[in-house]
RNA sequence: GCGAAAGUGGCGGAAUUGGCAGACGCGCCAGACUUAGGAUCUGGUCCCGCAAGGGGUGGGGGUUCGAGUCCCCCCUUUCGCACCA
């Protein structure tokens, strides 16, 4: 073979060979356990990113890994071709996003094959073509059905940069996700919602199930989805005959409640306004509010601003009449839009309270009896109710169940959840999406397309003017339609739907990418799933990784799937950063990942991304570090080149053959060492994913090859080739190609991946003579060697006569000894 | 403000259970080969000290024969949530 490494040929070489062996293709087998490694599906936004190379090499690894353990895996990609930049682009240059999007698919292709990565080809999807998206709509309509896709008129979040809606966990600290330099605007729009809120309680009980998910996502969509239980209490304006509804947690706070504060927006304002005896200043009062709420939507650190409204209620428990103020911070979309205020037991109500001269009551006191300062803050815990009528006495948590039920008897509240989480708003007036298979009839109102009429394909003669307005309402034969329910005229819907539905369900999709009759096929959904590892940025978290289990509950509640959970276990990786900032072309700081293949060869790269870091944590570009992969690849090719002819027809001892005794010292180092690295990464890849210290190990093997070559006259031929052939096909794991190439150097005639991963001998791994520091009053003092197996008995004799030890215990007394086996000798003395 | 993760050489990072801190790589220093080197190879490289020795994992305290690792307090960084009533 050639004695110098050349990643561009080999590279080449061995992605054609693989291509032609149809190495990664997979189908079930009902006599092999199968493995679904996922990652994250890209958008074609042109060209591929380091982090998107850092994702792969991380699957491709495990995927590699599983096929040599011996798996049927299914190792898919596709591509999430829906989406704004395209159009965008298209109103930029006049041109159809289809042209960008296929254009852009093509040529991430060809970067993405340049990688090597361990892709089944033939599965590859796209999701902006009818036979895909018409599944979206399909989705959509069994939603109708079932009343979770609803339609109604509310606020929505508008990003002017996008030009269309988003949905809440599209909005990022006030910002749009994609824009965050641009400020969500409210606008009033009838939209198309997902009911996810129904699945409210799935999603969080379910997580149980998902005890291979980083606790971090999870706790992020606890936390999303925001459940609180509390009770619902109604006060009665004394002015009109009106009510005002508040949510709180803590009904057992309400005899300290001194003020109602409603939102701005609050329905009941209007009528307060219009019976008002100052209406003009109220009118006013409430438009400053309202314009402090929407900047206090974007900084939060604003202080807290109301007026009041000069009307009083009743609190429904002591009878006592409490002024009714506006306040900025209440939010109209949380609870009912107003909240009882109990400045004693609540920091914002104490922070709004004492900014207005409010009083401040104190009703609750500590459990302990010790007392609550309430002069700086409110005291928050749970405690001892005071001053609160009959239910004195009782402790929060059972003073909150007496005076729910309290209300529900009298008939003034009720106990209720709330959740943060809101419905998902799909709509999009925006082209590159699936249509939205709903036509509007004037006699029949809303009418869903029936499903032999599926797809509802996305019109091509469309003009990209950027104007903004749904693009499909400008083309009036897709608007103009017949009615399907009744044949008269009617119009259709011309928003489409939010990506994220695309890419909610695509990985059902992998597993039979041309079903035509069915969104999935139950029996290669059977076979392949669950997901049994999926990988992809945190960025996902509350926003692909929740609509994504969303979906899968509405299709096992349509008897689509029989499970509950589609990802098994989840892996997030951490970002690509250089000069401590996430690569971007706006920071200029973007790394090609094209370029350092065309530099380095594919290998180089990959090796890079894992050994740079561990995994999961942000990743540190370094011109400096990927040459350092460069050349530890050169060093590793090389030698094995040089001994690869002699070695080609050698059979490899595999290591059970060998008895320990047998092998010469040199022999027996060698071995120790290949086996140890070989436990190291087996162990390794089988959870801890620290690639990293693999690689570092890996690393070190091929220092020790080098060490030893000098003494290669002292090594056997089947030696060396099983510690050549152990190498290589821990390097497959990262550096594919320029494995193969080594390997089939060695003689073999199949790729790698088409041998079983070895299994280490723990004997040939073992350390027969070992190293023991002895420290004296925790200091190091000497070190002592001893063949593995001495006695305790004998360890102590010697670590006493150790010349440096015997020193620093002369005219001392011997205290205590612990020998830790195979650790340390500890000595101490007085 | 709340929650989570993290803080180790000049840099990326290692140390899986409390047991030799700094593996591996980068960088740097010296040397070899060379017309040349940004190639390759050899040696060195936590700090102070000629050495013996001493110090050292953000800071302070504690438990222990022994702490990067466990406990308490504090500081810093990153991420998530942020008036959610």
């Amino acid at each position: 073979m050639d004695p110098q490494y050349d990643p561009q040929v080999i590279e080449a070489k061995w992605q054609e060979r693989w291509e032609e062996a149809r190495l990664f293709d997979a189908e079930p087998d009902a006599a092999r356990k199968k493995y679904y490694v996922l990652e994250m599906l890209p958008y074609p936004s042109g060209d591929i990113h380091m982090g998107h190379v850092r994702n792969y090499s991380i699957g491709d690894a495990l995927a590699r890994y599983k096929w040599m353990r011996g798996y049927n895996v299914l190792h898919p990609i596709g591509w999430d071709a829906f989406g704004l930049p395209a159009e965008n682009a298209a109103i930029k240059h006049q041109r159809h996003p289809s042209e960008f999007t296929f254009s852009y698919i093509d040529r991430m292709k060809v970067q993405l094959k340049r990688l090597g990565i361990s892709y089944d080809w033939r599965r590859e999807i796209s999701t902006c073509v009818p036979e895909y998206y018409r599944w979206n709509q399909w989705f959509f309509l069994r939603m109708f059905e079932r009343g979770l896709a609803y339609r109604k008129k509310s606020r929505v979040n508008w990003c002017s940069q996008c030009e269309t809606v988003l949905a809440n966990e599209q909005v990022v600290d006030g910002c749009c996700w994609r824009h965050e330099e641009t400020p969500v605007e409210e606008r009033e729009l009838e939209q198309w919602f997902l009911k996810i809120t129904a699945y409210a309680d799935r999603l969080l009980d379910d997580m149980k199930v998902l005890d291979r998910w980083p606790e971090r996502v999870l706790t992020m969509q606890q936390n999303w989805i925001g459940k609180s239980k509390g009770t619902l209490v109604d006060f009665r304006l004394n002015e009109l005959d009106e009510l005002v509804r508040v949510f709180t947690t803590r009904v057992d706070t309400i005899y300290g409640c001194t003020a109602v504060l409603l939102s701005p927006q609050h329905p009941v304002v209007e009528r307060l306004i219009a019976r008002s005896g100052s209406a003009a200043a109220l009118k006013e009062a409430v438009e400053g509010i309202k314009a402090s709420a929407a900047r206090a939507g974007v900084d939060p650190n604003l202080e807290k601003q109301g007026a009041p409204t000069g009307f009083t209620v009743r609190n429904p428990y002591s009878g006592e009449s409490i002024p009714v103020w506006l306040a900025n911070f209440v939010l109209m979309e949380y609870g009912t839009g107003a909240v009882m205020a109990v400045p004693a037991h609540d920091s914002r109500d104490f922070e709004f309270c004492r900014a207005y001269g409010l009083p401040i009551r104190q009703v609750i006191v500590p459990k302990g009896g010790e007392t609550a300062d309430l002069s700086r803050a409110a005291f928050i815990e749970y405690g001892k109710l005071v001053n609160s009528g009959p239910f004195s006495g009782l402790n929060s948590e059972e003073a909150i169940e007496r005076m729910t039920l309290e209300a529900e008897q009298q008939g003034f509240g009720q106990g209720t959840i709330q959740y943060r989480l809101r419905d998902w708003g799909i709509s999009r007036q925006r082209y590159w999406g699936t249509p939205i298979p709903i036509v509007y009839c004037a006699g029949c109102g809303v009418v869903p397309m029936p499903d032999e009429s599926l797809p509802v394909v996305l019109p091509t003669n469309v003009k990209f003017t950027g104007r903004g307005g749904s693009p499909l309402a400008e083309v009036e034969e897709f608007v103009s339609t017949c009615c399907p329910k009744c044949g008269g005229e009617a119009r259709r819907e011309t928003d489409t739907m939010d990506t994220f539905v695309d890419s909610s369900w695509y990985f059902y999709r992998y597993t039979d990418p041309n079903i035509s009759t069915a969104p999935i096929n139950a029996s290669a959904v059977g076979y392949w799933f669950p997901v049994d590892q999926y990988i992809g940025g945190i960025e996902h978290a509350i926003l692909h990784l929740i609509y994504m289990r969303f979906f899968t509950k509405v299709m096992q509640d349509t008897g689509l799937v029989t499970f509950p959970e589609p990802v098994a276990r989840l892996f997030t990786q951490g970002m690509v950063i250089k000069d401590g900032a996430k690569m971007s072309k706006s920071k200029g700081n973007i790394v090609d990942p094209t370029e350092m293949c065309a530099r380095y060869g594919a290998d180089t790269v990959r090796l890079y991304m894992l050994f740079a870091a561990p995994p999961e944590r942000d990743l540190e570009w370094s011109d400096a570090g990927i040459e350092g992969a460069a050349r530890f690849l050169n060093r590793a090719y090389r030698l094995v080149a040089r001994h690869a002819e002699r070695l080609a027809g050698i059979v490899s001892a595999r290591a059970q053959s060998w008895k320990v005794n047998d092998l010469t010292a040199t022999e027996r180092r060698l071995l120790r060492k290949t086996h140890q690295t070989l436990r190291h990464v087996t162990q390794d890849m089988e959870g801890r994913w620290h690639f990293n210290t693999d690689v570092a190990m890996t690393m070190e093997l091929v220092n020790e090859l080098a060490e030893l070559e000098a003494k290669t006259h002292e090594i056997r031929a089947e030696v060396l080739k099983e510690a050549l052939e152990y190498l290589v096909l821990l390097l497959s794991l990262f550096a594919p190609h320029v494995a193969d190439e080594l390997w089939e150097g060695l003689g073999h005639d199949e790729p790698a991946l088409r041998t079983v991963w070895p299994a280490w001998d723990s004997q040939l791994a073992a350390e027969e003579e070992i190293e023991l520091p002895v420290q004296v009053n925790g200091k190091l003092r000497g070190r002592i060697h001893v063949a593995a197996g001495t006695s305790e008995e004998e360890i102590r004799r010697r670590a006493r006569a150790d010349e440096k030890v015997a020193q620093h215990l002369d005219g001392k007394q011997v205290v205590k000894m612990i020998v830790v086996p195979g650790k340390l000798v500890s000595i101490v003395t007085r």
